[in-house]
Order: C-alpha cells, then structure tokens, then sequence
DNA sequence: AAATTAAGGTGCAACTTCCACACCACGTTA
DNA sequence: TAACGTGGTGTGGAAGTTGCACCTTAATTT
C-alpha cells in the first residue's frame, strides 16, 4: 500500500520535522482552548455560541476540502508546483481525466487556484495554487507529514 | 452560508489566533523544504524519490480523510469531545445514521476513533478520539481556524 | 501524404458511494 | 398502552466517480 521503498531521512532533518508536527499540535492545542474558551465566556447558559454553533462552522469551513481528490489535488500543486492538466493527470494515480478536469473548475470557482491559458498555438493551460491555496497547502503540510511518518513512508 | 452571527474574538485571542497560523505555515515551508531537498539530494538524475513518489506518498497518507463527512467526524470528535452516536447525528447537520454508522465502523478500523461500549441495560456507546486521532486533530486546528478567519464566521 | 502524438478537455454508460426512509429490539417515560 | 430514546441495519434511488471513446488544433514521425 505504501509508496516503496521509503524516504529516509537525516536524524538532524528526522528530528526537524517531530518537532515541528508537535509544535503544530501545540499551536491546534492551543487554538481549540482559545474557541472553546470563548465560547464559555459568551454564553455561560444556552449561548448562541455553543458545540453546535462551532462543529457547524467547522464543517462549514472544511466543506470545500471534503469532495474526493480535492485535497490531493492542492497537495500536488503544493508538491510539484505550476502543472498543467495531462501533468496532473499523470501525478494523481487513478483520478479520470473527467473528474479532474471537474475538480480542477470547482477548486477555481472557490479560489484555491488559477488557471492560466498561455495561448498558443499550441494553447497550453496551467494550473497553480493562489495565494489562499498556498497557505492551505502550507497548513496541511504537517499533518501529511505526521501521516507519512505513521504509515511508515518516511522514516 | 456561514453560521450566524460570527464568533467575535478580542484582540488579544484574535492576534494569539493569526500568530499560531503564520507559525503553522512556517511549519509547513519548512516540512516542504526537508523533503524537497532530500528528494533532490538523493537522486539528482533519475530518483526513486521523485515528485511523482512524493505525490503518491501523499495522496496515500491523505486517503483516509477523503472521503464524505471523515474530516468532519474527527472534527466534531475533536471539538465536542466524547460522544455518543445520536449526539453525533445530531451535531453533524444533515448525516444520515446509515452513513454516520458506516464512517464510525471505518473510523474505528483506521484506528483514529475507539468505540467504547458500556453495557447496561441500556447499552451506551461512546465514541472517542484515539491518540492518533487526537493528534490528527489537533494538526487540523490551525487550518480550520484559518478557513473560519477566511469565511467570516470568527473576526 | 498519412498516421501518430500531444494539448485540454467533453460525452456517456457502468459502477460505487451516499442519502432518505423505513424498520428493529430493547427499555424508560407519559 | 403508546410514544420515545438507545444504536443501529435494509433497501431503493440519487449523486458522484470511473473507464473509455472521442473532439479540435497543430507538431512530429513514418
């Protein structure tokens, strides 16, 4: 199942990136004490501000990563850089040239990329993460990093 | 779209909020660079490690956030903490208890939900997050935090 | 000159996943 | 006695995804 054989990686570069997955863990530590407390303080009784309120706007916020192949998608823009439509199509194992080509709309129409058009002749199109998908891919990149050391592919 | 009104943070909370992201995504860069590099270092030319290893390696640690309402799950789990299935039909506007089942059941496969049943009469089942899967939650934070800024529901 | 390749997709049938609705066994509450 | 809460499962249809064929334009190969 895993990517064969696996990267390994300098202790110094090993040691890196433990430390920076737990830093994360602290900063989402202490992001949830932050919600979580402020939501207390607004509404000690029925608050308008309840779980509820806050697993909605999480799932409100993460609506636009949980269709298949979305969240592959920017993590192989992030990965590779700038690609263009059969690139990707080769890069994502499995994805039909159909369902990219309706993804690749969606992820433009919520503005995670831009699509280029170089004309031509021939015309060549290319896709790349806006500022907004950048730094989503950049705040992703801890956890594939933490599951890539749990499934064994780095190591 | 967005819950209503917004969460309104201080000052204060909203800077601490906006400092853990930039931190994240500095995380991020710097996971970015590490692996990068140690493609590039170990096969100049022709490398087993290259973007497209990289790629699958990472569609593959992502494989099981993709599909519908996983992220969410752990999310709510992580936010709520333990619950119990009709709690968590009830949080998770608009799943279904067929689909809801059927994500737990794989949830708990995948090793990031322990299912915890107290048997009565009547039995109870809880579902809680287990260490993994505390610590992919808290990896989510700062990117739902940073998708919440982005939408308007917290300011 | 003809055929193939590559560009970036679209059209369609088959397949998989998801959802709404019904329902189950059991126990408590009204 | 009937309705309700507990944690689900069974079913059919709707939605999402896949593989394959195909399109237009132009460059390259045979």
């Amino acid at each position: 199942m895993m990517p064969e054989p696996p990267m390994i990686l300098s202790p110094e570069d090993m040691l890196e990136i433990e430390s920076s997955i737990v830093t994360t863990e602290g900063m989402g530590a202490r992001i949830r004490q932050i919600f979580g407390g402020n939501r207390l303080r607004d509404n000690p009784a029925f608050g308008v501000h309840d779980i509820a309120w806050e697993v909605e706007a999480s799932v409100d916020a993460l609506d636009v990563f949980t269709s298949r192949w979305t969240i592959e998608i920017l993590a192989t823009l992030y990965i590779a850089g700038d690609r263009r439509f059969n690139e990707l199509r080769k890069l994502l194992v499995g994805i039909s040239s159909r369902t990219l080509s309706d993804k690749l709309r969606k992820c433009t129409e919520n503005g995670l990329i831009d699509r280029i058009v170089v004309d031509g002749p021939p015309v060549r199109v290319t896709y790349r993460l806006t500022e907004h998908g950048l730094r989503a891919g950049r705040l992703l990149g801890p956890l594939v990093a933490y599951m890539k050391l749990q499934k064994g592919s780095v190591q």
